[in-house]
DNA sequence: TAGATTGTTAATCGATTAACAATC
DNA sequence: TAGATTGTTAATCGATTAACAATC
């Protein structure tokens, strides 16, 4: 038990939720205060049938003939995806995607805080990116417990990312959002969601291959 | 019609094919000739009937009690996915992430080849980032026809992504690997594919929230 | 041969979509 | 009221999984 989406809702509803927030900040900065179904649909290319079903999962309902309430849509996805509470991160990598990450200003709204990051680097160690200090991973532990993190970022290159990862469950990390191509072994109760880069250009380029066939043989 | 995925494999499936490819490497590397769907399903922790599901959907049949072929079916994977026959790709945005993604050593054995590098600023324009110039955005449509680029990556701020992309479509770009969290508007028969940070990121802290919740009510 | 592993066919499962009554 | 938009209930769809005969 407790390996499961335990919220009830379903994963793909909960990927949608941050595309129906961006939505519906616009809403509120454009003075509305409610919102179609349809018309989020229609933006998103989506079925309206789809976002009603959506929104009713995070207890939002809506008023026949006016829409749903812009603002409080807002409040229950920013409740419901954390958003409203910041968590702390650490980013544990500090290379070129750890740098980057560590600069990436959409984090904040998101609810993560990125305190610090970690390298084996003696030449980074000390150093600061984006006004983040560097500190040495073996560190970690220490600095995961005063801190009370419990969230690590995963930007290290493929071939030490399972090392580094032994290490960030030994420190204390709960929850790892892994950004290298390695599928993880952690033990039970660790979470691990990955940025699967290899996943999305795969489905790039076929894609792209398709629509080539398909042009050739039209 | 055209608009959806023309090889007939699943999305799901095609998402998948990279994971089976880290795991045939592996045993390429240690000189197994065969190897089992049971087996690939324990490393990725998926079911072996999935995997057999999965390979036979890119043309592979294993034989029983043997198992599947490993050298064919890495050369299966690698034409299935276009790894075998590098494409060219421009990074547009020369910022943190685009020249993180400049520097990405993986890019190479996914058939994704990053010739060069666009931006709009001029302190960058004319200076090498990995190796790699970045122009004048302005050049754009030159330089995609004249090297027959057809892969746009997109690496700019939020603001301007919608934008820059009329601008890539202009410059004749096919399809678009975007890494803002923008859902682009593009004219048909223009592919976008979409890495999609606040989705994974939101999937992520509903676990942790489901896990924290679980724990508590233990 | 015996047994491990395959491919096929059918069942299940979960998400999406359709139909439509309810309602502001 | 009339009509737009909702929530509910049921149907559809696609992917996953199960059962099992085929086979090396």
């Amino acid at each position: 038990m407790s390996e499961e989406n335990k919220s009830g809702i379903p994963l793909p509803t909960i990927r949608r939720l941050p595309l129906y927030a961006s939505i519906l900040f616009n809403a509120r900065d454009g003075k509305q205060t409610t919102i179609s179904s349809s018309y989020i649909a229609k933006e998103l290319g989506l079925e309206p049938i789809q976002v009603r079903k959506d929104l009713a999962g995070i207890g939002i309902t809506g008023q026949p003939r006016i829409g749903f309430p812009v603002v409080e849509l807002i409040e229950a996805i920013e409740k419901f995806l954390g958003w409203d509470n910041t968590s702390d991160a650490f980013i544990v990598g500090a290379g070129n995607l750890g740098a980057a990450l560590a600069g990436y200003p959409g984090f904040k709204k998101h609810g993560l805080n990125v305190v610090a990051l970690f390298d084996c680097d003696y030449s980074k160690i000390g150093s600061k990116i984006h006004d983040k200090e560097v500190f040495d991973i073996e560190r970690m532990g220490h600095l995961t417990e005063r801190l009370g993190v419990s969230i690590g970022i995963l930007a290290v290159p493929a071939e030490v990312a399972q090392a580094i990862t032994n290490l960030m469950v030994d420190a204390g990390i709960k929850a790892i959002w892994n950004f290298t191509p390695t599928k993880l072994l952690v033990p039970n109760g660790i979470i691990v969601e990955r940025v699967d880069l290899a996943a999305s250009l795969a489905v790039l380029s076929s894609k792209l291959t398709a629509a080539i066939k398909g042009k050739k043989s039209n």
